[in-house]
DNA sequence: CGCGACTTTGACAGATGTCAAGGCTTGTGG
DNA sequence: CCACAAGCCTTGACATCTGTCAAAGTCGCG
């Protein structure tokens, strides 16, 4: 699968799918085809709400995108949060009726891709299909992670832990001392996706900080010991299921 | 789709299937014709763990499973809960690497169902492998709904909330005043479930009983006052997306 | 320069965890 | 049918983590 132009806005996306999922060159080129319009969101803005009725996935070309849920008191827990290249509501291809909000958390550019285009894709292209599926379950494998995260540990274990997740993300996983990534979430962020409060969260970043494991300036991290927050985060990279095509197990044909 | 013969272990696995999405005579054959070994598995056993890599979904006959993450010091999460007609782990069939254990709460028993034949079956009916991916989705939405629990809940809230999920799951939600169900775990499970402690799991469900909101006896629960159950639990049951086909929008048509 | 949003800090409050002991149930074997 | 053991439930006293509230400091932007 040799496609070298770095044209389209569906490129990182592919790279994504490619990296999870065996796919053929008809495929690819079927995915970098993909029609879609670009929108810019707002800092703060939700552009899909609870119970809504949505008709296109929106993938990340820019900024950063959380999945928000909330208790009565209006107290929020961001569920997942999306980086550039992820596609947010994949699922709701097949589930429209939207069961959590998607909100900005920077400005950010994402691209409306119609459900009609994916589905139709899905239906042509089998191996795309179990492409989209298998995304879906590794967002819910991270998503399990979170869960674990949020119920087991104390706060500054969670949050480096959340920290070392976003480190793999941004594939700064190897060569991790030094690493650093831009991450422009305010501390409240961080404690909806915490289950903290900003005030704790300050705390928390703040110990991190005085025992020189990360650094934070102007939502730059930057990580000074890698091996030490990974002990303290209590981090595993597996259930991340990067780039390993099919689990390393199924040596799938190459449909296309 | 008039299938009346309920003789085949798929029969409940099918009907929660078609309770999400349409299939056609074909698909709903097929379905009902998977092929499975059943299996006993003892409580407290492990019959996948974290890791390993897995051959086979397991659909839930009888019992109860629990999908288990955990930290370093072995405090345990449960992620999810499956009951009969559930197929734990149909997401194995595209990520047959295990990012958590399974283990049964109760005695169960289990139907093992081939990758191989649900790999086939979806490559053959597209319309099941959007049904696959639609119940993975769905996982993922419960999922979701146990974060914001776990994160954003105190202890009485948030066990209202996953005993009215249950409720629903069991089908009880209509007519729920003096609905009960058969739920045998115990108070450590449920702390596994709902991030406490069991002490303090014994706590809060000796609250509910005063109030006299629900009632347990030799693990058969009675929901005496549903509306201040929902209430307490802050409970809205859309994220279970039971019952309606396509998210209530899609008219697709049964291909098949 | 000044406003607004965000961060930082301290004092205090409250929810939940920890530890430890005793009571209850259930199943098993004599 | 009784006795015992094992697991589970229940309870109290106390510890600790995290939340709450409030104020001041900082940063960036118009």
């Amino acid at each position: 699968m040799i496609l070298l132009k770095q044209s389209s806005p569906f490129d990182v996306f592919l790279d994504k799918l490619t990296g999870r999922s065996v796919l053929g060159d008809a495929e690819c080129h079927a995915i970098l085809g993909l029609p879609g319009r670009p929108v810019q969101v707002r800092t703060n803005r939700d552009f899909v709400r609870l119970g809504e009725q949505v008709e296109h996935a929106s993938l990340v070309v820019e900024g950063l995108v959380g999945c928000f849920g909330q208790n009565r008191d209006g107290a929020r827990q961001i569920t997942a949060i999306h980086i550039d290249g992820d596609m947010v509501n994949l699922n709701s291809v097949v589930a429209p009726g939207a069961t959590s909000a998607l909100q900005a958390l920077t400005v950010s550019t994402v691209i409306q891709v119609p459900h009609a285009a994916l589905h139709e894709m899905a239906l042509r292209y089998p191996a795309i299909a179990e492409a989209f599926w298998r995304e879906t379950v590794a967002d819910a494998a991270i998503l399990a992670d979170w869960t674990v995260n949020v119920g087991r540990r104390d706060a500054r274990s969670r949050t480096a832990h959340l920290l070392c997740e976003m480190v793999c993300r941004y594939d700064r996983g190897d060569n991790a001392n030094g690493a650093s990534f831009h991450f422009p979430v305010t501390q409240t962020h961080l404690a909806d996706m915490l289950a903290l409060t900003s005030v704790h969260v300050n705390r928390t970043l703040k110990g991190l900080k005085e025992d020189r494991v990360v650094q934070v300036s102007a939502r730059e991290i930057t990580v000074l010991d890698w091996d030490r927050l990974v002990e303290i985060g209590d981090f595993d990279p597996a259930y991340l299921q990067i780039g390993r095509p099919g689990g390393e197990r199924q040596q799938q044909r190459a449909v296309g």
